[in-house]
DNA sequence: TATAAATTGTGTTTTTATTACGCATAATAT
DNA sequence: ATATTATGCGTAATAAAAACACAATTTATA
């Protein structure tokens, strides 16, 4: 290909993009989608899946093909998260990562394949992780501090959940991210005033002792309506 | 300087920072900064001040640096905005651009120089912006997205006002980004019960007619300790 | 198979926050 | 002087959030 003009500059940075990919479910809470590294540097390290960006691609292409070379696992929410520049991130060279969050649904917590870029891909819980390679766990905390607070005024947490939930399981989900304690009858009554939940015909298959709960549905549809009519919610 | 490892890629992409600086004064509205590029492409077009990152300084640094050289002006607020880096977003090159969100304090609101980089560089309100140079449109409809939804939750709205303002000024900025009429009564009262204003002894110099209101200021450190505590609000 | 334990479902009252609105005061403009 | 413009302060009506109690349905177990 040819361009017109040339760039003028002898710069020497690469860019990566890495993925924070949080998984979640109701008796095990937030979990977190990591892979040992095979290579140096931090060889033997967990780290977060991700990798350079080839000349062709989007960034957001190239984190989901990294995701799927590195784990296999099949995400449904993607958005940029911020991008980590300082000249000593990387001991090799200088690397700018661009980062991204991404949610794995319930359902689809399935186990992570080991594959060729990666020697080992597995979940943890985001109160148990290990020691991350290079500046990944800031990383991490700047996705948890923005999962904490994208919940409060967006239906980010439906994606965390199984397509139809109990109510509880979105009531234990919006208690354990707010890290506060929840009236039951008050936030259900706030949830379906907002009009976005489908009550569903069904009841939650049972676990354990008490009374199966009726199914829910978050309706995208209704809330991207609600949302172009200038509607928001605060929790 | 040596690397102890070998970065496995060719890849072929520069790194660039460009900057939405915005201003505000109270009969005007908001305005934002632009320089007049010097070269081909979008030669004479208007653009965002910004340029390539040099190898050994940070994001931040280069903003900042870029800033300066091509327009002079001193911000008083800096944050991150989002990362562009569609693979045709530049005609000469992949270039992948990290975008930065700043303001220029309206006591501080004085002329940009022109400097070498840039042949000319002004201030345009952003009712009336001229065609913008490569996606610099999409980058500054982002910054002013994120700064009507920021002001609601944070006080970053007092960085575009002078620091001591009386208090119409303040109920002024905040219909102008809200776009919607504010209710001075329970504007004032919201907005001192939050307990992060001190209310001066001074008066505001005359404009036209009216009686002159009190100047107050915005108590960053009052602010923080609150925030620490966990404090929030929302308007 | 009766009873305890666990969990969901629904409603009312109290408290707090928001909205709507009126009138006096202090300055300039004519 | 008097009209005009803008600030300062307060109260009543309305809406939202928080606090709180008991009935219904299921599994566990004595």
């Amino acid at each position: 290909m040819f361009y017109l003009y040339r760039v003028k500059t002898t710069q020497n940075i690469k860019i990566a993009v890495d993925a924070v990919v949080f998984g979640y479910d109701t008796s095990n809470g937030l979990s977190l989608l990591l892979i040992r590294r095979k290579f140096d540097p931090y060889q033997g390290s967990w780290a977060l899946p991700g990798g350079f960006v080839l000349d062709a691609e989007s960034l957001e292409e190239a984190v989901t093909r990294e995701l799927k070379e590195e784990t296999g696992v099949h995400i449904n929410y993607l958005e940029q998260l911020y991008t980590f520049g300082s000249p000593k991130r990387d001991p090799r060279q200088r690397i700018v990562s661009v980062s991204y969050f991404a949610i794995v649904r319930e359902s689809a917590h399935q186990e992570p394949e080991a594959t060729t870029d990666a020697s080992d891909a597995a979940w943890f819980n985001v109160t148990e992780l290990p020691n991350l390679a290079f500046d990944h766990q800031t990383i991490v905390n700047t996705a948890i501090e923005r999962l904490r607070s994208k919940v409060r005024y967006n239906p980010v947490g439906f994606e965390l959940l199984d397509t139809k939930f109990p109510f509880s399981d979105l009531e234990k989900l919006y208690s354990s991210l707010l890290d506060r304690p929840v009236d039951r009858r008050n936030f259900k009554k706030k949830i379906m005033s907002l009009g976005i939940l489908d009550e569903l015909n069904e009841k939650a298959p049972h676990k354990g002792a008490g009374r199966p709960g009726r199914l829910y549905r978050f309706n995208r549809k209704r809330y991207d309506e609600l949302v172009r009519d200038g509607f928001h919610f605060e929790l």
